[in-house]
DNA sequence: CTAACACCTGGAGTCGACTCCAAGTCAAGG
DNA sequence: CCTTGACTTGGAGTCGACTCCAGGTGTTAG
């Protein structure tokens, strides 16, 4: 798979690819005769771990360290089980947080449209007293 | 209350405190008769909703165009409501990802767990190999 | 009377994460 | 054979959101 529809297909830009590769966050992808990316199975599912961690809030750093240790093999698990568990706290934290703000965002909603609706019906009420006079 | 403890009450540093009031994201605070910042009530509960909105993301240039609505009164409540729809749709798709990532991290770290399980009880076995030896 | 301290200002600097660009290579179509 | 278009590279630029700094003021402690 080329570039280009891997940057379709995880809504990620081509730069953004390439920039994942460069800082090590992916690593080198599968390359064609002519030296073109060419994404086979195990790259994608890379980008799509990563795109994953990315949307949660992870910094690249932090990916870069663990792709990293991904690639010295077993001896680095215990590692990796480290930064995976300090992240997941992480992320279990900010989940809540926006959680509390949602319901929030919800409640000023209900009390604008409660708002809204007071205020039309007070339209009404005006025009039907033009109407009267 | 004066600006350092409304900076260890919310987490927010006395720069950035200053700093969201300079863009707009929060109206000029009270101040005593020294020209220093004094929050009361009302600049506290902005903060308080300032830090919330923002630590589920929604940018500081959103908030910045509510909040001038908030000032510009009654007639922007629309507006006001129509801001808030968008961002909460935005709050509970982050949300849901969040979630999906948050769910494949526990199933690596079981994963992780499982195979440190399995590489101490092979530990045990080498040992006791040698005993035997 | 002066030193220390907590505050003030406007402006510049930093940081993370992209995003864009110039210059070059290669394969396919007219 | 030449152009077009999708790809390549390294490096520079941008953007959002702070964060820091120099220089100044005002109050309190010795």
């Amino acid at each position: 798979m080329k570039i280009a529809e891997v940057s379709e297909k995880y809504g990620l830009s081509v730069d953004t690819l390439r920039y994942y590769e460069r800082v090590g966050l992916i690593p080198p992808v599968h390359r064609n005769e002519g030296g073109i990316r060419d994404y086979n199975e195990l790259d994608l599912r890379r980008v799509d771990f990563i795109k994953c961690m990315r949307s949660a809030g992870l910094p690249v750093e932090v990916l870069i360290e663990y792709m990293g240790l991904v690639q010295q093999g077993d001896s680095t698990i215990e590692a990796r089980k480290e930064i995976l568990v300090e992240q997941r706290d992480l992320v279990a934290a900010r989940l809540e947080e926006m959680q509390k703000t949602l319901n929030l965002l919800n409640h000023k909603i209900e009390v604008y449209e409660k708002a809204i609706l007071k205020k039309e019906k007070e339209m009404l009420q005006i025009e039907e007293l033009m109407e009267e006079g």
